[in-house]
DNA sequence: AAGTCGGGGGG
DNA sequence: CCCCCAGACTT
């Protein structure tokens, strides 16, 4: 009797798996995809090529692909004597080049190795060039109906939302825990089935934008929907964070004269006017008229500016010149004459602020 | 673990 | 512009 109202966790989480399997097989029969060039006969030739077709590309894209070059090789005999530039000639376009010959190099591998008949167990599959783990499952599953659990780019976004994981999909201990829940909620005997509604699922109801919860499945289940946090998974990859560097930035004035010079043509701002760049104090220094306190040196506000690849923490060095006694290489110009040179952005604004702040009159002070 | 292959689509 | 896509392979 008391067998009736309770369940131990291994039935419950047992009974959960299968609920997902059957609401998705219940969701496929009616909305699935059954009518894609690949699924007229399943053969083992034909979901191989098309598996291969579909890595890193979109269906819309491989449909006309794959009729073309099952036009052109028909069978796995057709593909292995064929030359490979007849190969390619057809993935033209495609991208991903490697795949068309892997796909050549297997076919031939297929012949003179297994017969001529595609090998049905996993380890002979995956060991073919061009097939990894998840497309070896994917042929298994849909032309041997054998359970094996596909992990591909649709799977993960499924089970991270379904799981609500919240970490990076590409670390190794997170794609470890995708494997294994798409293998325990995989319960079912139409393992072809299964293969295609998962992938179905999530191109057109588990979308990565603007997904359709409302028409899910599985949306009983879902941890991210149930926490109104769908948008939040996958996670995505974390921004490699962006280097620091500091420089150090020469504003030596003369009356409304700046002194500029033109940076190299490599590097960031390459080619353009600009202040004159050190990387610390000392360095300035050094090059400054050594001769008394004729020199005054201000500092300015640091402020940062961000690139693609790095920040950089520009700290202004304010210094009173005398245009003619000036030894570094570059040029004096009039302030209103170097803001028209082309400098770069925060430079530019740097120059103009300064310019408001400490020049009156042709006379530099120390506060504006 | 990170880089590479590659064209296309969408925000 | 960026990120992602029925990933696998090399370094």
């Amino acid at each position: 009797m008391e067998g009736q109202f309770m369940q131990t966790s291994n039935v419950q989480s047992s009974s959960q798996s299968s609920r997902f399997a059957d609401c998705l097989l219940g969701w496929f029969d009616v909305f699935g995809r059954h009518d894609l060039p690949w699924q007229h006969p399943k053969s083992p030739y034909s979901v191989w090529v098309s598996e291969i077709m579909l890595q890193q590309t979109q269906v819309q894209t491989v449909i006309s692909y794959f009729e073309r070059f099952m036009l052109a090789f028909p069978t796995v005999q057709d593909l292995a004597a064929a030359s490979q530039d007849d190969v390619l000639s057809h993935w033209a376009g495609l991208g991903y080049y490697a795949r068309g010959r892997n796909l050549h190099k297997a076919a031939r591998i297929i012949i003179s190795e297994h017969d001529g008949e595609f090998p049905s167990h996993f380890d002979e599959i995956v060991s073919l060039p061009g097939i990894g783990r998840s497309t070896a499952a994917a042929i298994l599953s849909i032309a041997f109906k054998q359970k094996y659990a596909i992990l591909d780019g649709n799977v993960k976004r499924v089970l991270s939302r379904y799981d609500a994981i919240d970490q990076w999909p590409g670390e190794k201990q997170t794609e470890a825990k995708l494997w294994h829940r798409a293998e325990v909620l995989m319960q079912t005997e139409r393992a072809d089935d299964y293969t295609q509604a998962i992938m179905d699922l999530g191109a057109t109801i588990c979308r990565r934008s603007k997904p359709l919860c409302a028409e899910c499945p599985v949306k009983a289940g879902c941890q991210a929907l149930k926490a109104d946090k769908v948008g939040a998974y996958p996670v995505s990859k974390p921004k490699t964070e962006k280097p620091t560097r500091q420089v150090v930035m020469l504003l030596a004035l003369d009356g409304e004269q700046i002194f500029l010079q033109k940076r190299p043509q490599t590097g960031i701002w390459g080619g353009l006017w600009s202040l004159p760049q050190f990387d610390n104090e000392a360095q300035l220094s050094a090059v400054l008229p050594q001769t008394g306190e004729q020199s005054v040196l201000e500092t300015l506000p640091e402020f940062k500016h961000s690139f693609t690849h790095y920040h950089l923490i520009i700290q202004p060095r304010m210094v009173e010149a005398d245009a003619k006694a000036w030894a570094l290489a570059g040029q004096w110009m009039n302030l209103s004459q170097a803001l028209e040179m082309g400098l770069p952005a925060p430079i530019r604004k740097l120059i103009e602020k300064t310019e408001s702040k400490h020049v009156k009159n042709g006379q530099l002070c120390k506060n504006g």
